[in-house]
DNA sequence: GATTAAACGGAACAATCGTTCCTGAATTAG
DNA sequence: CTAATTCAGGAACGATTGTTCCGTTTAATC
């Protein structure tokens, strides 16, 4: 029988995961993969693929963690705009903490290719409609407990809070280092609740 | 003496912004460039040097234009909060018309090169500031004549508005064409106001 | 009309791109 | 052992990249 395989696949996945995130699709190159995957071009290609194929794997991965993670804090929480704000901070920490600011890889995977690829524009748009219904959920059940104005609609309120995670993505992508920017933001949008 | 220039370098400039808005940098080649702005190889490198002091003049140039539209609309509004409901109501009456889903040519920048180039990095951190300034100072005078609340401070509601224009570009730039979406979103912005 | 410089098309550059293929060593199961 | 399969490494592919250079044409000034 054969060998048996030497690498983990999905380590080898979040490593690609971090170098895409890193430099987006077309800055990084083959080569880049190679060195930074730690395995052969040709293990490479038989395991994946080709780079796209690749890329598309890593974005649909690591849309499974992020919306598996803010997904389960929201629904066992008990206090859903405490546990928004918690979210909020975490996001902020990322993007101070973050030394080669990447920002969020959903975010910068629809801006540099969700118009140019149907498929990586099928996994963003599915994430966009995920994460919004996991935040009307949350936002229905907050309104519900009395810890979120019932003042405007749950869905709108969603799309709102979704709105202004993208932006502090990107604020984080430009390398915006000022905490007190992040903070401002965070505050007017938690008066809204 | 010589020849006198036979193309207007500001409409070729014009026509840069357009491609490399609708490509980004890495997806625009120098051929697509001799294409689309319709003047040989040749004249390209002559006058503007090498693609990326192109991308870093055509940058500057929408950043100019754009800015200074959104200024003068603010500055000699004498209802702050009407016209930047105006102004919102107009990215997205954009976003939905744009066929070609180009999203926000700063933002776009900013994904995709600033952590990467520091000429670009400082274009985008000149403008966050510029802009910052402007609806800084359109808040205040929304505060002074009583259009806008004077509950949270003027630089956080500035950073705020910007933050949720940023979102918007994203999710123009994602391809979402439903206009309630967006409604939604400008809805819950204002209601902070 | 001579001079000067700009614009042009296109050839050509080296470098890098993503991808394929080959070789030989390594490791497993029967 | 043998057979099967995966590994690493690198050579090599054609295509495309950004850029340079050259010869010719065009036009404006003197």
């Amino acid at each position: 029988m054969a060998r048996t395989k030497e690498f983990n696949e999905a380590k080898a996945l979040d490593k690609a995961i971090e170098i895409f995130w890193h430099k987006g699709y077309n800055g990084t190159s083959a080569q880049d993969l190679v060195t930074y995957l730690g395995l052969s071009r040709s293990s490479l290609y038989d395991t994946f693929g080709d780079k796209q194929k690749l890329f598309s794997k890593s974005l649909q991965r690591y849309q499974l963690q992020a919306q598996n993670t803010v997904k389960e804090l929201l629904e066992k929480s008990e206090n859903v705009k405490e546990t928004l704000l918690d979210i909020f901070k975490q996001a902020v920490i990322e993007s101070l903490e973050d030394r080669i600011t990447k920002g969020c890889f959903m975010v910068n995977s629809s801006v540099e290719l969700a118009m140019h690829d149907e498929e990586i524009a099928k996994i963003v748009k599915d994430n966009s409609q995920t994460m919004e219904e996991v935040f009307t959920n949350a936002v229905k059940k907050g309104q519900e407990s009395g810890h979120i104005s019932k003042q405007l609609d749950a869905k709108v309120l969603a799309r709102f809070i979704f709105n202004n995670y993208s932006g502090i993505r990107v604020l984080a992508r430009t390398g915006e280092r000022d905490k007190q920017v992040y903070d401002d933001i965070v505050k007017a949008v938690f008066s809204v609740l």
